[in-house]
DNA sequence: AAAGATTGATTCTTCAATCTTA
DNA sequence: TAAGATTGAAGAATCAATCTTT
């Protein structure tokens, strides 16, 4: 015991730690398949997912920032993708100088659809399979007050 | 519905979007409590943690790359960076000239445990408590199956 | 000064090909 | 052929500094 550090309890720890695996190792097989159907990766997913849901198709760069649990600067990097790849634009904002929209295009909508159909069976093979209903269900009520700050 | 997909359980989406999600949000605090005290990213605790268990203060790199879910190339280029740091050293293997060895150093085990003094502390305030101890034991259970191929 | 966003340089990761030994 | 490991080149993430507007 070291004095000045507060020690986890075993069970913090070992939650902790498969937290850790099971997000690499299932993160790993998703990706792997997508890539394997000539798909870009999850991240690439989840960003057109935010956009499209949410009103007119776009959303500030710092909200896409807060919805994904990104960086600003990785934000910024992703959007120049997407934007090279035509699946979204930056549209600039009238009312507020500083902000900068990034707007969903009908290409963007349709690959996450297309990735959609891929990330499905992923799901379904490397997740849905291997627990029983009330676990996903209690899993994921648990694991969100991790990151309820 | 698209035919042909398997679709997976709103439970098992809404479960794996949350690991995905408490994953990083936990990964993120800890690293940046690594960095602030001039520490090492987590993958580097990982690698000493597991060298340091194993008989002899060393492992195949192979073992290694299955102990932490990693590719071929990431532990060996995560060893070069230990290696290059004194944190651990390689060592031919006399009976099989294809394996390398990855023994853990004196300074390696005194990093390993410095890191774990924030470690400790960070998993202690960013995961313990947040959880309820049945809690926390009940995630880690059902999480095991997930990597259980 | 603070909020939103960008960028040059560095480091790390990933891809795909390669190398060595079994 | 396969297992274990490495590597040049390309792509992505990160750091730290910067820029613009509020």
């Amino acid at each position: 015991m070291v004095p000045g550090v507060r020690q986890p309890s075993d069970a913090a720890v070992r939650a902790w730690t498969r937290i850790n695996r099971a997000q690499r190792f299932v993160f790993d097989r998703i990706e792997a398949d997508l890539k394997q159907a000539g798909l870009p990766p999850l991240e690439v997913y989840d960003a057109l997912l935010e956009l499209g849901r949410a009103a007119g198709g776009r959303l500030r760069q710092v909200d896409l920032e807060r919805a994904l649990l990104f960086r600003q600067y990785s934000v910024s990097r992703l959007v120049d993708r997407l934007e090279r790849d035509g699946m979204a634009r930056r549209e600039r904002c009238t009312e507020d100088g500083r902000v900068s929209w990034v707007a969903i295009t009908p290409s963007g909508r349709a690959l996450r659809q297309a990735m959609w159909h891929v990330y499905a069976g992923a799901v379904a093979r490397h997740v849905d399979c291997k627990l029983a209903p009330e676990e996903a269900a209690h899993i994921a009520t648990a694991l969100e007050k991790l990151y309820r700050d």
